[in-house]
DNA sequence: ATACATCTTTGCGCCAGCGCAAAGATAGCT
DNA sequence: AGCTATCTTTGCGCTGGCGCAAAGATGTAT
């Protein structure tokens, strides 16, 4: 059982703290707010005055954005070394979005005058938060598109495999997607419902491309899934 | 007649460039390479290998993502003062998306030896670029909620709205989208179809809250176009 | 002027996916 | 063990918006 990796186009190529010299990348993590989130919790709330900006160490955190309506979009889920909220902090403004932790999360805070601080004293730093923030961009405008162009069953297929990049786990039986995910919580993050999601991994499961219990989802046949979400008709 | 600005919560803050001495501001436009695009010339196209990095002067550049069906999908219209394709140039990749004029447009242009090192000597450009790069993903993020949760016809209502911010122009009629602008972009901007675009933009004007010609969209009564689009049903 | 290319409109049929309802499955709590 | 809350599945009807076809409108080149 090891962590899923590269591979692909979507390797995690851009960490926040890389290439920087051993004093400097202590100096940065002393400066900053340890905290630890249990599972489920709030680490902010989208509309809240945006302070603190954070690094995730340990553990997986959802972002999601409340529609007027009231419905619940996933925007991302994040894992350790990435960032997020620097857009509050920098420009001064409100989160844009909920993160809540899934499991226990580790994370690191900075406020903005320190970050501001860190940035000039360390123009890698910026440099690396543009990065890391740029390749999150390109995601977002690939799955913009995804939902403009392609229908329900192939972004679900493409999420799954995304999904494990991440937080894919090997096991015995396939690839096992590592943190509780609910029909709901793919619905919410494609862009369809729960119904539909639920019908989808019922057929594959018929198919035997995956298996799957309450919250879990187990990839047996990658390759289908891939062949499948490539398919253009 | 003149620009529209402010008023709303989008307003262009972030400028790339802002905040600089006169020295540096004058180095920087000094080592980058000036182009003027004629109209509807591509500035750069999706897949080539990204070697420079291009901020708006004048004129306007439409975004593009030609998915793997051959369905092109707008992810963005940028106007002056705007940056492109850092994306591709700091991770050393392949331009994610084409870049086309649409009038006579002025860029300056720099390649990633040339941007890094700015960024290094100046690190307020690189904090610049990074809240450049945030405003655009926060627009993004926010565009992909109201794809997975609204309808077609509030989409488009969002969009001209959108529009005339970055692009307006008050005439006597009332507030004209100063760049061509057909059904058919609409649609790829808003993941519709030009069929459904044009039949939204009929009533519409039945109802005498725009007036069109080819390629040419004036909106007569904003405000009813605003309701409209903050609407919950 | 004329021809060609592009953009726009409208009718009509169709279906992917939603919405609701209701029942079954699984987990946590007392 | 039993209760409650949450998650999942499935049937069924409905519709927003797509897809195609075909005609009209507007602009551009020869």
């Amino acid at each position: 059982m090891d962590k899923m990796n590269s591979t692909t186009t979507e390797i995690k190529e851009n960490e926040f703290l890389k290439n920087l010299p051993q004093k400097q990348y202590d100096d940065i993590i002393q400066s900053g707010i340890q905290k630890i989130l249990k599972p489920k919790s709030i680490l902010f709330r989208q509309g809240e005055a945006a302070n603190r900006c954070y690094l995730i160490k340990k553990g997986h955190l959802k972002l999601t954005k409340l529609s007027e309506q009231g419905k619940e979009v996933i925007i991302r889920y994040l894992s350790d070394g990435e960032l997020t909220a620097a857009v509050a902090v920098l420009n001064n403004k409100e989160y844009p979005l909920t993160a809540e932790s899934i499991e226990t999360t580790e994370v690191i805070g900075w406020d903005k005058s320190t970050l501001i601080r860190m940035m000039k004293n360390m123009p890698d730093i910026a440099i690396n938060a543009l990065s890391v923030v740029l390749e999150r961009l390109d995601n977002v405008q690939n799955r913009y598109m995804e939902l403009c162009t392609q229908r329900v069953e192939q972004r679900v297929a493409r999420t799954l495999l995304r999904l494990i990049k991440t937080s894919g786990l090997k096991t015995s039986g396939g690839i096992c997607i590592d943190i509780p995910l609910s029909r709901q919580n793919i619905a919410d993050y494609t862009g369809a419902t729960v119904f539909t999601v639920s019908r989808i991994l019922s057929s594959w499961e018929k198919l035997g491309w995956i298996k799957s219990e309450r919250e879990k989802i187990t990839i047996v046949d990658a390759h289908a899934l891939v062949i499948f979400a490539d398919k253009i008709e």
